[in-house]
RNA sequence: GGAGAGGUGGCUGAGUGGUCGAAAGCAGCGGUUUGCUAAACCGUCGUAGGGGGAAACUUCUACCGGAGGUUCGAAUCCUCUCCUCUCCGCCA
């Protein structure tokens, strides 16, 4: 959501730097839409700043004990006058927010211009892909081997595009889990929440994915409540409509949960195995930061989701996504892409955005600065989503036999140095 | 699930039909005093939107959890709804 007023009196530069975006912008609307809109606020407010000026001379009239009948059918016509004007200014108004909410972020001044993934920038890679003296295998065939990971049961139980993952399977989701969220909060400085998984409209309208992405979400019936599809909805909403203290910020918060997406439009992408699932654990770092200190802290995250990649050993490259590429709410995007040997590419794992104050003004998250408040900025981004974690681990760290070494970092957490294959059960 | 209490500005908290955008206190901001800090004192201090103005500012409208309603007029009355708290029941 954009500053109304900024909107007016940048108008054309702005639209500059949306042209970039690509796909189409509806900004000539804008402005005829927005001077009826104010024409029509102005006619309903004339009308009634006259009512209420006779209704307070009525209530002098009738301490003096004078007789008000006249004056009272004269405001009480006023009074329908009003309600359909009122009418128009919301009908107005509705359109002109679906127009404004429809209209997406402005790229920050770095972001390489491009139209799709192909003109990402790569910024940096970092770790050799280890070469194998035999053909890897993906991991819907390690799983399954190694009696960990379980399709067919899972869609018995639910249906497709959901896994069950048995003995090893499940320990390693678990460490990598604890793995992630000890690592932020002891050497990142993230202190960790835990959030509801159901979240209210409300929630999904302040951080965007209302009211444009509802078929992205599943909702539960009967109720208000939708299965949160990323963490970033519930921790970030942690702070709507509040006003926080200039020297609280930056606010750095993680989160472990679960995901739930619909992945309506999604048929026939990655239908085999788990990197695309209905449901998957992801660790969620969210940041609250002052405007001038949002970049830096962009910084920081994608180098804290990094350092994870790195302490596990896993090799990977981080783009920065193109103008054409970038979610609507993002004014600037980092993927990082994990290398899977077994389809001999690399495969995002994270995605780290800077919203600037994009999200904190539909949530109303805003900090003192001085007299004034002022809106923060949000960003966030996945350290990790776990299951495609779980799977460059099967499968970079695969051997011959089929069997799996496990990371020296989460040994620990495992108890166990290598995942052999599981009893069947 | 049943019974009751309550939701007011950044916070605490008064206000039960008319001049209430809302007392008072705290915090904030500006200042006086001051060796420094603290205290004291004075002033100022909500948000959003429309109009006017280069601006300081000014004027109008809306907002007292949310949505409707009654009334010439609603923070105040009515209905629905959400949330919080207390007690009972049930439950991991």
């Amino acid at each position: 959501m954009h500053d109304l007023s900024f909107f007016r009196t940048n108008f054309e530069r702005i639209a500059e730097r949306l042209a970039t975006r690509g796909g189409a912008i509806n900004l000539e609307g804008f402005r005829a839409l927005d001077s009826e809109r104010r024409a029509a606020i102005s006619q309903a407010e004339q009308l009634k700043a006259l009512k209420n000026q006779h209704s307070q001379e009525i209530g002098k009239l009738k301490r003096e004990g004078a007789d008000t009948t006249e004056r009272q059918k004269e405001v009480r016509a006023a009074t329908e006058q009003i309600a359909s004007l009122d009418e128009r200014v919301a009908a107005l108004d509705a359109q002109f927010q679906e127009l404004l909410a429809g209209i997406p972020n402005i790229p920050h001044e770095s972001v390489p211009l491009g139209r799709s993934a192909e003109d990402n920038v790569e910024v940096r890679r970092v770790g050799e892909p280890r070469t194998l003296d035999f053909e890897p295998q993906a991991h819907w065939d390690l799983g399954p081997a190694l009696g960990i990971l379980d399709f067919e049961r899972a869609g018995k139980i639910t249906g497709a595009r959901f896994a069950l993952y048995w003995g090893a399977g499940a320990r390693l989701e678990r460490a990598l889990v604890n793995f992630f969220l000890d690592t932020h909060t002891r050497h990142h400085g993230y202190t960790e929440v835990l959030p509801p998984f159901m979240v209210n409209s409300a929630s999904l309208y302040g951080t965007g994915q209302l009211p444009k992405f509802a078929a992205d979400l599943f909702k539960i019936e009967a109720s208000d409540f939708w299965l949160i599809p990323t963490a970033e909805v519930p921790v970030t909403n942690i702070y709507r409509d509040e006003v926080l203290e200039a020297e609280q910020l930056p606010i750095a918060l993680c989160a472990y949960t679960p995901c739930f997406r619909s992945e309506a439009g999604s048929y026939g992408r990655d239908v085999r195995g788990i990197i695309r699932q209905h449901q998957f654990q992801k660790v969620e770092m969210v940041k609250f930061t002052r405007p001038e200190q949002s970049y830096d802290e962009l910084d920081k995250l994608t180098g804290d989701a990094e350092d994870l990649l790195i302490r596990l050993g896993l090799p990977f490259r981080t783009v920065v996504l193109c103008t054409g590429d970038m979610g609507a709410s993002s004014a600037k995007t980092y993927d990082i892409e994990v290398w899977l040997p077994g389809q001999n590419n690399y495969k995002e794992i994270s995605s780290c955005s800077n919203f600037e104050a994009f999200q904190a003004r539909r949530a109303g998250i805003r900090f003192r600065n001085g007299k004034k408040t002022e809106f923060a900025h949000t960003l966030n981004g996945s350290g990790l989503a776990v299951g495609r974690t779980w799977v460059a681990i099967i499968e970079n760290y695969q051997q011959k036999d089929g069997s799996v070494i496990v990371p020296e970092v989460l040994r620990p957490y495992m108890n166990e140095e290598v995942i052999r294959p599981e009893r069947k059960l």
